[in-house]
DNA sequence: GGGCGAGGGACTGTATACGACAATGGTGGC
DNA sequence: GCCACCATTGTCGTATACAGTCCCTCGCCC
């Protein structure tokens, strides 16, 4: 061990402590990481690192160079907007098969979820609402019954919570209203609802970040610092 | 060194190897995967095994068990197709995008590949075609333009192909025909006849998989088992 | 004879050590 | 004063070694 400063997390957690703080921004589009920092920051050693930082590649967060290190990939607007595309086509499908698909137990971690994200954009604490956020849509992947489609919407569900670290908070007491729906829609099976309202929530969502875009392109100094990764859908 | 026995693969091309052993069916699905074995097999240590395994771990390919081990994963039927719906809705997307982005050098390893896959089919190297045409559709993802579109779309083109691994061989002829085609649109720039010329090879391709499928439910005992895996899309 | 528990073997998970390569700063020559 | 070359340093890539956990078998007891 080296230095026993890090919150001595689980190394099967490491992956995952890496990949959100890359989505929470701790470290920035085009940063360098190195293996030991990160084995000190975790608590563990360097091996557990390279397989994070490996899978991480694999994810398409990062970039390995070979014997010079690992570097925070930066997503350029085209790629957000492709991404965004994608997952209006994926989603919707796949809120179809859960509607059909899902589990009592799965609606009730829903809806525990649906409450937290209420109780997080009402009370302030808007840094959380980004993670429950993800974990929504996961868990409507998960929801779906399809192990390998929902590891592939996972994936992606992660990638969008990286473009949307970036949006307005402005949007978030409104996408959880859209949520409180879209579960209804689950809960009562209606695939074609539940799609066509997944859908709607996308694209709303989508709007919303390429306003946030253009704002941000008007006035390059972020003029409220604070309230960015704070947003979702 | 453990045994010097393996081909003597670069570490690097590890995950690569490892991957194109499972969907080329040299490890049953349910099977144990132990690194040890893998290392000696690879001609490397456990470590960089370890690492490709957790890779395709996240790819979906195999599954960890703490403590136990890793398992190749068995894609049952309803995944199949999922899938196949999956790719039906996002590689058109992809296409047309890659009509309007793609490059010269991206076109000629297309127009290489055309021809390799037209000269396995004719001469009747039918386990050579699979990987070509894997191939083929990666390159298209490429073409996108959008390196996280692109990645992702290998992915699961990769596992298609492992879907695709118990496909007949006697759609390989139309399926190569049905890639000039495309081509050509690509060339050409149109993206809309890309897009529509890919969903409909997609469309048969699947239709051809169900076909297989039923198939081998009315006959549990393969007919032909040296036909299998060299069929593709 | 059947069930339960302890012990051994095997494998995974992790840490440490060493060699290979790239980047960087200093020194010498021009 | 500037540029090229070389040594040094830092990091990655890999191998080896050790600790923790699970499974399975063998022996004991009921």
């Amino acid at each position: 061990m080296a230095g026993d400063k890090g919150p001595r997390r689980s190394p099967q957690e490491a992956v995952r402590a890496v990949r959100e703080d890359i989505i929470r921004g701790v470290f920035a589009p085009g940063e360098r990481l190195t293996e030991d920092a990160l084995a000190t920051r975790y608590g563990v050693s360097r091996v557990p690192v390279r397989e994070a930082l490996r899978v991480l590649e694999a994810e398409g967060f990062v970039e390995a160079k070979p014997y010079i290190g690992v570097f925070v990939r930066e997503l350029s607007e085209a790629e957000a907007e492709d991404l965004l595309e994608l997952r209006s086509v994926v989603e919707p499908m796949c809120a179809a098969r859960a509607a059909r698909n899902r589990t009592p137990e799965q609606l009730g971690r829903l809806k525990e979820l649906l409450n937290l994200g209420w109780d997080a954009v009402h009370d302030g604490r808007l840094t959380e609402v980004p993670r429950l956020n993800s974990r929504f849509h996961e868990v409507i992947a998960e929801a779906s019954g399809s192990e390998v489609l929902g590891q592939m919407i996972r994936q992606l569900s992660q990638k969008i919570a990286w473009v949307y670290a970036v949006e307005l908070p402005r949007r978030a007491e409104d996408s959880w209203r859209e949520h409180e729906e879209i579960l209804e829609a689950l809960a009562a099976g209606d695939a074609d609802r539940a799609s066509a309202l997944l859908a709607e929530h996308i694209a709303k969502a989508t709007n919303a970040y390429r306003r946030r875009v253009r704002e941000a392109a008007q006035a390059p100094e972020d003029p409220a610092p604070t309230a960015a990764r704070t947003g979702g859908d």
